[in-house]
DNA sequence: TTGTAAGCGTTATCAT
DNA sequence: ATGATAACGCTTACAA
């Protein structure tokens, strides 16, 4: 008897006539753009349970206003690398708050041109875009949402001109925990870089191979330290990770004749890497070096010390970012915005031995 | 002149006009759903050049097909604790391939109810939904989900009746790991567990303390272990870390009295924790005190240390969750999987000494 | 190979 | 406070 077989899903023009009334109050009942009186808002309530209505279908909603409620995140290459710095998490833990205001939710685009029938940017129903990373591939994703019209924020990459960005102050705050390392006294300092470009090279750094390093925060973190510590080496670790900071340690503190006073790591993980990488060779931290490191995330298993870092706004960060996509969205301006890291003493940064 | 002063976006039907076809021609040279003679193609290809056309619009191409190409993923409260557990994110690429022969990308959202205007499961526009953990929570997520008849899969959590799950082989795989040690000859075992339940309360676990333990993963893992020495005690920690393990590990192993031979750690991160606790009492690892982790993670920072461990396939986890979903969207029956864990021997375990 | 026509389920505007 | 009506931009039978 049915019209068809397959009971087809009930939808907003059958409440309103179940309830009798006409569609466009039966979407204010849901909406609640208009007042609606108490007893027609019952009825078609009533009327809509009777049917097994759960409410407007998202996606009719969303082509009648023009708005998904998405957002989406490009991230770089495999979620897995993209999630292996640990600052990351906390940074879309914000964005999920800065979006909150929007009610939007966040899409997670892998920023892997090719793969057929893959998820992209072109075809993604959002209602803009949030760039992270620095890669080269973010001019080719920029292309797209540009293309489409899409509002966008990118945080921390080179993004062009025009584009609302969310950066670090890093060249700053490297000198800031620079300086702290000159005020205890240290003149024999190294620093453990992250990676300088794509190659994740390890070894220590010929000084005219900065002028060929790609990737930003490493380039500008180097930069602060030069201009406390000019003469400062460097080795360049393979990415970001207590491993490698092992290794980069050994590399720098193996030597008793060469070995430096103090380390200046560019992340947590990194440091952490060094200080074990201390202990192995029985040194005590901070008495025969000290370590800094840099973002302020809680890095596991490093026992009892407390890094000396810089601490970077990583939540607010991607709150940042999603404030102002809130804002574009609103069709305000946004405005790019640059964050200060603040620096935390720990117990891992000491004056030198006499 | 213009119709209008804001510039319209173009729309498919424009490029359609401009090109001298009909719409539906238009559509089928970009879906490429039917055979369009080359000419034509080239025609309206152009006419979008001019007009500034991307592509179908996402979300009208939605409401006609039903499909929005997008699949939710439901975590628990924020996602810095979601992601902590280092699984979940290769877990989470896993899907992203799963996925991919789909062409849906990932709606991250969050399972706080409450939330003003917040995103939620009620509203957003997905084909599909994964829940993941084993939260209370899982069930107002499920019902409403239910409601709105998307297909579900679940990851590891108490899913009802029918719902596919996607779990993992936990009681047979600590079984494994347990015989493993007590043919190398250890009885004097301790486990250091997971949390048993919310309260994530440290300590030594009084034996019908376990029989009000609410985290499956827990109880099962324990349940392994116990087939195969019934009187092995156990420490809780407040969570999966390195650092929870070291607490762990140093509540065992301080005393030499009732020292164990071997510690049976039910994730890796914990049994990173436990091998520090070690070193740092002076005992060697595996001569003077053996250690097997649960997982099958890189773990960061235990240096030389290959963990014996229980491999557990993260990324196939995601990779089914995701098989599951696209076969449900493709009408067919989904089917719930116990996936298999398998030992993998390293350097942290060998017979106790003489 | 191409065109015609009928929606997909909402919401916004305007009138009542 | 409520209702009629017209889009929103596209896809897909079906017909030519």
């Amino acid at each position: 008897m049915d019209p068809s077989d397959a009971p087809r899903r009930a939808t907003l023009a059958d409440v309103a006539r179940a309830a009798g009334v006409s569609p466009s109050t039966a979407s204010v009942v849901f909406s609640g753009k208009t007042k609606v009186s108490d007893a027609t808002s019952r009825r078609v309530r009533a009327a809509a349970d009777e049917l097994g209505y759960t409410g407007p279908d998202p996606l009719a909603a969303s082509l009648r206003t023009g708005r998904s409620g998405i957002v989406a995140v490009v991230l770089e290459g495999q979620l897995r690398a993209a999630f292996l710095d640990p600052v990351t998490i906390p940074m879309m833990d914000g964005l999920a708050d800065g979006l909150a205001s929007l009610g939007a939710g966040i899409l997670l685009l892998r920023d892997e041109s090719g793969e057929e029938g893959a998820p992209s940017l072109t075809t993604a129903p959002v209602d803009a875009v949030v760039l992270i990373g620095c890669s080269g591939r973010t001019r080719a994703s920029l292309d797209i949402v540009r293309s489409r019209g899409l509002p966008v924020v990118v945080i921390e990459g080179d993004a062009g001109e025009d584009v609302p960005q969310i950066s670090l102050d890093n060249r700053h705050a490297a000198e800031v925990i620079a300086r702290h390392i000159r005020e205890l006294g240290h003149d024999r300092v190294a620093v453990v870089a992250l990676p300088l470009d794509a190659g994740h090279e390890r070894g220590l750094i010929d000084p005219e191979r900065w002028a060929s390093a790609t990737v930003d925060v490493t380039r500008d973190r180097f930069a602060g330290v030069t201009a406390v510590f000019p003469d400062a080496r460097a080795v360049a670790a393979g990415g970001s990770s207590i491993d490698e900071g092992v290794i980069a340690g050994r590399t720098l503190l193996a030597d008793p004749e060469h070995r430096p006073t103090a380390v200046i790591a560019q992340s947590d993980l990194l440091a952490a890497g060094v200080i074990r990488a201390a202990e192995e060779l029985g040194l005590r931290v901070p008495e025969d070096v000290s370590v800094a490191g840099f973002d302020g995330v809680t890095v596991d298993g490093i026992g009892p010390h407390v890094l000396t870092t810089m601490v970077q706004p990583a939540v607010q960060k991607g709150r940042a970012a999603g404030e102002q996509v809130a804002r574009m969205l609103r069709g305000e301006a946004a405005e790019s915005l640059d964050l200060t890291s603040t620096f935390r003493p720990g117990t891992t940064t000491a004056p030198p031995r006499g």
